[in-house]
This record gives C-alpha cells, sequence and structure tokens, in this order.
DNA sequence: ATTTCTGCAAACGATTTGCACAGGG
DNA sequence: CCCTGTGCAAATCGTTTGCAGAAAT
C-alpha cells in the first residue's frame, strides 16, 4: 500500500494532539491494505494479522478518526451493518452501483454527475458539500448470457 | 389522507394472505398522515394517538410490510436510527438534500438526474431499478443574510 | 376451528463506554 | 511524570423474537 497514507493521517492525528501507536499503526496498515468495503469486524481482523494486540474497542476508536481526517468514508449500504470504503482518498468523487444480481458493489465517477449536483443545489439556493449517490441496478450480461463474468471485477470503473 | 393508501396497502397484504386488523390500520393512517420522515418511534407515537393499544412490537413488524409493499421508503440518512419516507408515492423518483445548516431535508426531482442514472447504468452494462442520492450543502441565504427562512418550507420542489 | 396477530418482556447484536493499567511524549 | 491510549467486560439502545392469549376468517 501507498505509504503517503500513514502520512497523512499522523499529521491528522498530530494536528489533534493524538498519539501515535502500534495500535493504530496495525489499523491504518489494515485499513488502506485493500480497495474493497469492510465493516469494523472486517477491520478488526485485517488489523489482527498485522498486530494481534489490536482489540475491537480500538477498532471502534479509531475508526471515527479515520473518518474524520477525510481518507475514510462510511457507507450506509441499507444493510445491516456500515461499511467502510478506503477509495476516496484516490478517488474524492466516486459513487456507487450495486448490482442486486451478484451483490457486488461497483464504483463509478461521472463528472455529470458532479455538475449535476452543483446545478441542483444552487436551484435549491444551496451549495454543495458532498453528494451520495447509490444506483441498484441488474447485470444484462446475466440476463442475456445467463453469466455474469463481471463478479471478478469489481474496481473503480 | 388519500384513503386510496388503504385501500392499495390492503390489496397487498390481502395478496400475501395476511389479515387487516385494527392496529395495522391505526399504523397505516399514521404512516401516511404525514409528509415528514419518521423513525419507528415516531411512528409509534402518531399510530398510539389513533389507537393507544398499537405496541411498539406491532410498528416494528408493520413497518417491513409497508416498505415491502412499495408504499413507504427505508432511508439511511447517516444518521442514528432507519427513517422512512412516505412520499415516494407521489413522487417515485424524488431524491433528499440535507441542509448542514439546520438538518431540514428537502425534496426535489430532477429529469437529468434519472436519465443520467439509466446513462450510467448501461455503460456498465446494468439496467438500474432504482437509485439514492443525497446531496448535503449549505444554506446560501443563511450565509449571505444570516438567516434561514427556508427552515419551514421542507416539501417536494 | 384454524391460523394469523398481538402485547409483553426478554433476547439480540453492533457499537460505546467505565475502569485500571500500559505506554507514548 | 503526566496524560493519552488500551484491553476487558459491562452497558447501551434500536430492533427482533418467543410465547400465550386475542382476534380474524
Amino acid at each position: 500500500m501507498d505509504p503517503g497514507h500513514h502520512h497523512r493521517i499522523y499529521e491528522f492525528l498530530e494536528s489533534k494532539g493524538l498519539r501515535k501507536t502500534s495500535q493504530r499503526d496495525a489499523i491504518i496498515e489494515a485499513a488502506f491494505s485493500t480497495t474493497e468495503h469492510y465493516t469494523a469486524d472486517d477491520l478488526l481482523l485485517m488489523a489482527k494479522k498485522v498486530d494481534s494486540s489490536v482489540s475491537r474497542a480500538t477498532v471502534y476508536r479509531t475508526l471515527p478518526l479515520l473518518v474524520e481526517s477525510g481518507m475514510l468514508r462510511e457507507m450506509d449500504f441499507g444493510r445491516d451493518h456500515k461499511f467502510y470504503d478506503p477509495n476516496y482518498v484516490d478517488h474524492p468523487n466516486h459513487n456507487h452501483l450495486i448490482c442486486l444480481d451478484c451483490a457486488k458493489i461497483l464504483e463509478f465517477e461521472d463528472v455529470h454527475m458532479d455538475t449535476l449536483e452543483i446545478c441542483i443545489s444552487k436551484r435549491m439556493g444551496f451549495t454543495p458539500t458532498g453528494k451520495v449517490v447509490r444506483i441498484e441496478a441488474h447485470c444484462d450480461e446475466l440476463r442475456t448470457a445467463g453469466v455474469c463474468k463481471r463478479r471478478a471485477v469489481a474496481a473503480v470503473a
């Protein structure tokens, strides 16, 4: 993973008078070692592989910090738990398309969407700071060919 | 409220072999007596005003039915609890703009947004069934005039 | 009569928190 | 040293569920 993530996070922590610890280090390393979305519990497992002394409580205490730093995004996919998305650092304006057939979550960026966000907000008398766009859809390939080759390819498009 | 809501819901319930009860009646009446968003607990309070025998359990058991019927929409506003939106019957494609200054939730419809949903999905090889768009923004009037007259006007635009 | 519904209260499960000790500055 | 961070286990709180009686068909 990009070690720049560590830098940026610790800059943020330092600016808040917070300390560098081995547990936070492990959690941060785990948090940005993937481009997949994960739950708090997923992250606990990943962080434990780096440093087995990491506890669930520390993960739950660190997550809000990562979110506040802007490096990690909390997501509501309408499921039971909260998910976290580490891809906003590299793609700050990306959106999600959820395949109803295989439950895969695809990410996409779209300039028109971003422009529209601003136009609509202005029209209503607002200045937007961000948006959440989630499209739910069925896979065409599955319908026509009976198979969904996409299952393996859930990355930023 | 429009009594047609009752009809449509009971049609749905009947089609599933479920029964018409006074508690469900009270909950349905409460659920569509407003255009505001509410939580399960809010709905319990509203339903109790109609029929005080309604219990929290029944509200929680009825909500998924209303959602499944398509008359009510479950919403994640990124807050603690789930919210429910009764306005999808009349405005099936509406979206939300959340004012970060007064926390009011404004609803809006936009054809371009709907078109874009389809274009983006098609481009990725999908056929969309729905979308969730949430814009977070600051009120211009509050910034320039120091007051937000909008606080009283949270309706479909 | 049969089956679904209901209220109650207990259970659930993800997240939060109080505490006493560990460890960074 | 001082003060923040940690693990543990208990608490929290919205939501779900088992059960025995009530109501619908």
